[in-house]
DNA sequence: CGTCCTTTTGAGAGCGATCAAGCGGGGTGG
DNA sequence: CCACCCCGCTTGATCGCTCTCAAAAGGACG
């Protein structure tokens, strides 16, 4: 897991260089990750649910992972954060979050207290519609997520949360016949399909079986027939990358 | 279902004055509303899926539904939004969104064009920030839903949903005995749940049988054992307050 | 070479979906 | 005022998807 980090193809130095901020705001925006970059090895819990929460997230290289834990021992990853994406684990109650979150990958972050964020949010307009821009994408994965976490089939779900994490993790896209890596076991994946992982194993198996996809070495991932992945997903592929990739 | 529409307690008044916003920006607030305000019957469609999505949905009174529907016609209840909530059907990218949105109940709602809502937001760092919390209370009740209908029993969800509808809608909270009203057919709640409509009827029977709650007249609502109730909802009521609830 | 973690595969059980029929209440029109 | 209809609720029967338990195989790492 550990020596495809580089894989995402982002640079730390990506965030602040391709916004269109006004100079002033980059600089802060700089200043700001500077002085809050931290590395973590993969698989690092970075919160406690239930912990203060007195930081907001971003992800500067690697994959993050938001979770909660029911009473019951039962898990569900929330969402996943790549680079260039902002976790702010909060609720109604400011400061009160019951959200854990975990490193996926070895990655680094800037872990920026909460209220140097929103002074700086408020100070320049264009960091506030950006931090918007990106918690309304967020908001729109979950909606579609949660839209088939309830009563699709288990290959809809896994299948839209592998096209999902194309879609976002790589430049190229959702295309047939090209690898992508998914830093995460069966568990993981399981927790985030709403799903055992004994059943994501035997549905990655049938798609593979049907042709439609193969996964290979730890999650390496070949998407064989695009149009029948597309349908089992659920998804319009340009659509559902409007609705989850900030525009540049 | 009609006559209930006052039950909320919640005036239509109420938005502007409870915020501690300061005058100008309260005036401003004022004003848009005021300009944008409009009524309507329960059961309406204010937005189509995939429809340009150019306003802001500024709750005053009554419910107001965002939900997704599949190609094979399942429908997911994303979230249900009361008086007091905002509502902005968008996405990754501004002015696309795959919601519809729907009046449960007769309501009143401001729909506010994004550039304007934008624009105030950006000149008062206080409306932002309040409208920054309360994109995060309803981030927190989306991950709690989600959470789940991933893998949670069939009563863990409902009796979840009804915890989290009763705490939000009603002044009083969610106390032991006490009345409260959900406009929301069992296909509805259904949509909300991720389960069948037969299946919620079954389970709420299986719950009066237990005495855990009843249910009549189109869904009047009484917890008879909150302590087991929260049980089987997995929630801590407290905590879920402080997540879902905005402070005042 | 042994240990631990992940993946794979089998067998069985259970929860919730679906199909179907009957009930009930409120509104409408005769 | 009654009859009817429509919609939502209720209940039964059956089916099938997904869970759980279990065991074994494959890899990574010390």
């Amino acid at each position: 897991m550990l020596e495809r980090l580089e894989e995402t193809g982002l640079s730390e130095a990506m965030l602040p260089d391709q916004l269109h901020l006004p100079e002033e705001a980059q600089t802060l925006l700089c200043k700001l990750i500077h002085a809050h970059k931290r590395s973590y090895p993969a698989g690092t819990l970075l919160k406690l649910e239930g912990d203060d929460t007195g930081s907001v997230f971003l992800v500067l290289s690697g994959w993050l992972l938001a979770s909660k834990t029911l009473a019951d021992g039962q898990r569900q990853i929330v969402d996943i954060i790549l680079s260039g994406g902002i976790l702010e684990p909060t609720s109604a109650t400011p400061g009160v979050s019951a959200l854990e979150v975990e490193t996926l990958t070895d990655m680094t972050v800037a872990a920026i207290p909460r209220s140097r964020w929103h002074d700086a949010c408020g100070q320049f307009r264009d960091l506030a519609e950006l931090d918007h821009q990106i918690s309304d994408a967020a908001m729109s994965r979950m909606a579609e997520r949660m839209t088939r976490l309830g009563k699709a089939a288990a290959e809809t779900v896994i299948t839209y949360a592998l096209c999902e994490l194309c879609l976002r993790s790589t430049a190229h896209g959702l295309v047939e016949g090209m690898t992508f890596h998914i830093p995460m076991t069966q568990q993981q994946l399981g927790d985030f399909c709403g799903l055992s992982a004994v059943h994501i194993c035997r549905t990655l198996r049938r798609l593979e079986r049907n042709e439609v996809l193969s996964v290979t070495d730890h999650m390496d991932i070949v998407v064989h027939d695009l149009a029948t992945m597309a349908a089992i997903a659920e998804i319009d592929i340009d659509t559902l990358r409007q609705e989850i990739i900030p525009v540049a």
